[in-house]
DNA sequence: AATGAATGAGTATTCATTCAT
DNA sequence: TATGAATGAATACTCATTCAT
């Protein structure tokens, strides 16, 4: 089992390492949603994370491998969130489940804006095409089980449409100061219901 | 008035001069497009163009100067695209202008779509927020002049959103496979029309 | 008494220790005959023995301490079993005497081959000079006593020469694809016998 | 032209950087000489050079180009040496051809005792098994032409013997204090002398 | 005694930029 | 003006060694 850039290298077993593993990935969070990408690097991720750079190494592979990370625990918050609202949309309207998934989308977007940016530029550089296709299918089939349950036509291409189109929508509002969670909430349905109209008619 | 990062070096003049500029230019253009922002430095693009570092250096004072260049061509393109299929759209039924829109936002992502995202991830670490605020503000009144003829309400926002979720959907698609220039227009169009019901309705 | 870095720090006196002390040695020296010294490194070495990094230092002051163990114990192989030959030889004839001097030092050299080339190396940087000259000492008098039983002129000096000599060519035999064992024995033994005649011909 | 660790960077063209070029290898072989191969680091080159280490990267793609290069030069020096001394060995009796053989090869060994050793061990772990075959091959067609012209039987063989069991017995004498020119001479001497008459009588 | 988490000095390498020619 | 040799700060990563548990 050879280390490979998209696994780290030591899981932590005692309680010590699992903080230091902890520490790191949230160094790396804060100095990707405080400077960028750019001063993302090994040395000052073990200075902010309180270890020392041996130890960073300890854990993971090298730099890309602590970026692969942090998207996958990105992703699972993302797709557990959503399924979770998914499942208990069963019984409700369309409009009261869409909306569920949308104050899911956008709380996940708004908890660390510039992280989200960054760590989907990351992905055209990282060997994640594999993983990213998949991830996208969850997602995809995690919407179209909402969308099927109403007889939109289509679901798969309309959930992943749906999902582009929001992300765009949300992340591009997130960039801007046009940040007011309720504003970006209300144009969001709109582009939803909007869209599920449009594609019902078809 | 020293030479600020954000301003070409000289103004070529002469032919040769102008070729040269260029060549830097469409040398970067390559490079991104094939190996990404990591492998674009300078000595390398020097090499592609043909022309030796300091010659670089004569035309650009550093290498975020190229890519702030790259980007003012790119808006640059894409403004002018759209703002001359808006005023042949003067006189046109909604469903037309919207698609005239579409056809030149989707050609110009397709150009060459990892130079795209590249860029417009290079947009977070560059200090361009001034020049990309009035960039959007400027698209954002070409799309809403084309909306406000059709008494779309609040055609600002409206626009502002629309340009937000097509451009998530269109770049959503070139990532992957899913790269059918008719396909991507077929579903962009759906979602236009369907955001702009919705918001007439409102 | 301070442990010197030439000295293992303890001496084993359990089976137990005795078998970790073992495997050290072991792992070190699987790991110089596949990998080379470059990947000789104190962490794998405990990792391949099977043993924890404390552990290995407890054994061992350092890294150097391995390799030095490592060197002495060929060295004793080696002497050992040139001494038990020397002693049998002593009424046999010069030749064939000599071959079996001949056929523990190509033994030996066949053993490890990586190992033993890389261990002579390594003598180069460890603080083993005196060591070195008891130790090429007294294999020169193990085999100047056989000389010296057929009345070769200057007993000391042929047998230091002859070792040298041998050396080169078996370790170059060695390291080429012309390992055959009874081939080597050929033309060591050619070199042996021509040498003991120019040298009593003087 | 991909740069591989066997080849220089950059072919110097201007004087300077010739000089510079020359500098990294002068450099390096004194640190061989003096500290061994653990102290040749990169930037330890660089700094006796007497150049930046961006420098010596613009020349040698790496540590290994280095020694590679060294061992190059080393190894036309006395491809070189020997085939002039053959050359002009044409029409003189086999101990006087022998003799100057002999001297050219202590000669080389003298010159960089250290650095000699330490090359021969860098050969093991250099990707440079094709290469090393090559020139052992032209080395031995050397000697065995000098060989060929005194009826020595096999004289590729023998020449290929002489010359590991000469390297052995050479350096070995430069490793320990017997470092007299004269009487390595005089011992090689009668060792290539004994083995040849050895050869004949087979 | 054994463990393994942690350390940090050391080393290789890159790349934006300068400047003498 | 063009060239390309030179620079060196920045960065990734290794590995011998220590020490708290």
């Amino acid at each position: 089992m050879p280390a490979s850039p998209a696994s780290p290298r030591k899981t932590p077993r005692q309680a010590r390492a699992r903080a230091t593993y902890d520490a790191i990935l949230q160094a790396s969070t804060r100095i990707l949603q405080r400077d960028g990408l750019e001063k993302l690097n090994t040395n000052h991720i073990a200075e902010v994370a309180g270890v020392s750079i041996g130890t960073l190494y300890q854990y993971f592979p090298g730099k890309d491998a602590i970026l692969i990370e942090l998207i996958r625990q990105k992703r699972t918050q993302l797709r557990d969130g959503l399924a979770a609202v998914a499942e208990s949309a069963a019984d409700q309207p369309l409009g009261t489940a869409l909306d569920a998934l949308l104050h899911v989308t956008i709380d996940h977007h708004m908890r660390w804006p510039m992280v989200g940016r960054t760590l989907d530029y990351a992905e055209s550089f990282l060997p994640l095409a594999e993983e990213s296709a998949v991830f996208k299918t969850e997602l995809v089939e995690i919407v179209a089980g909402v969308l099927a349950q109403f007889a939109v036509p289509q679901p798969a291409a309309a959930a992943r449409d749906l999902i582009l189109a929001l992300n765009g929508l949300i992340a591009g509002r997130l960039t801007s100061e046009q940040a007011e969670r309720d504003a970006i909430f209300e144009r969001a349905q709109i582009l939803a219901h909007g869209y599920i109209s449009a594609v019902k008619k078809q």
